[in-house]
DNA sequence: TGGCTCGGTCAACGGTCGTAGAATCAACCC
DNA sequence: GGGTTGATTCTACGACCGTTGACCGAGCCA
């Protein structure tokens, strides 16, 4: 009955490690329920009943809903591969970087792509990386209206990833990646080379 | 200075005329607010304070805030002549039903397409238009994977339009219609047509 | 072991929202 | 001209929200 190990396997969830964890949990339930429901439909109760927690607790680590949402809502660049070379590679470079998004989106992105029309912070947010995204791709591009171009195609993107992920009327819910990659193909090439008019 | 005649010009704003009128500021201050904020952040008494009125007017008019959303966000449908001859008919069809938007789109659907994200009542109706415009395309379209392809124009639509009119980051939201549309001609028409894959 | 720290809960405040119903007042009909 | 209708306003209720501060109890250090 006695074990003899006092503090060997026992050594648990230490209070810094708890804190992270409970942290962990509010800022996942935090990501889905604002994924799910946008900014202002999303309650910080709601958050902490989900997360298992009070709603003051919340409060007392992130400072309040915009702080709360900022850091669910937190995404890394998507570092897309425009290494400017011919303008078939770039459009090859942005449909692998589209085909990754169509695979798994990540659910941070959904929730800010959510709040996009509704939150300023979020559409201040995906401005930002939306006009690094356009500035990538238009070096690229050479052509007189590059920017143009480039603002069409995040527009495309964000608009497919829109339908696929929140809107999921049409069959863009279900296609596999390659399928939706394959028929936009033509589209990046025709929006990136400069070969539309005339090829002359 | 006595005017001499009493029921004849001054015959102005009888009871039913007072009601049409108010009745439709009401309305057209709901489009703008739902347009620019979007149906949770539009309140009723900045609908009312807007249209110059009492909120509980609004409420003896419409009688919930959904029903006043459904009225001022109730949109012609859009009649897009894809009278099914060749691709490339389909092809103009579409763009110059999306020239006609990107020139001048009515305000009620801008507030439904504002509040798609973050509205169930918004998000069908634009599912119900949605989906008529996808049938109407894919009956035109040649090809086995005619849905999808519709459903791609569909999105593309849809995100050109908010970029251009909600989220405002791009040079979309300058660009004249016909320049957007030439850019995006080759896009449809790779879509709609069945020469994309090999033209054997 | 005792005191301090800190993760976590609880109750409440102030504000805003949708909504309901009584009250007001001018236009309308007989 | 008096009664009625209907447009419009006023007041208030109840619910919910973000946020706050007091409070509790278990881990931690000396």
């Amino acid at each position: 009955m006695t074990d003899s190990n006092p503090p060997a396997a026992p050594r648990r969830t230490t209070r810094a490690d708890q804190r992270r964890q409970t942290e962990s949990r509010i800022l996942a339930a935090a990501r889905e329920l604002f994924a799910d429901l946008g900014y202002d439909r999303t309650t910080i109760r709601a958050v902490a009943a989900r997360a298992g927690v009070d709603a003051g607790l919340v409060m007392h680590y992130f400072h309040s809903k915009d702080e709360l949402f900022a850091q669910a809502a937190k995404l890394a660049d998507d570092d897309l591969p425009v290494a400017g070379s011919s303008p078939a590679e770039v459009a090859d470079g942005l449909l692998a970087s589209l085909a990754r998004r169509l695979d798994a989106e990540p659910v941070a992105s959904l929730a800010v792509l959510r709040s996009i029309l509704t939150h300023a912070e979020a559409a201040e947010g995906f401005r930002a990386a939306g006009r690094q995204r356009v500035d990538q791709i238009s070096v690229a591009i050479p052509a007189s209206d590059a920017e143009l171009r480039a603002g069409l195609i995040s527009a495309i993107i964000s608009g497919v990833v829109a339908e696929r992920y929140l809107l999921r009327t049409s069959l863009l819910a279900q296609a596999s990646p390659e399928e939706i990659i394959d028929l936009l193909r033509p589209c990046f090439q025709a929006l990136v080379g400069p070969l539309s008019p005339t090829e002359s």
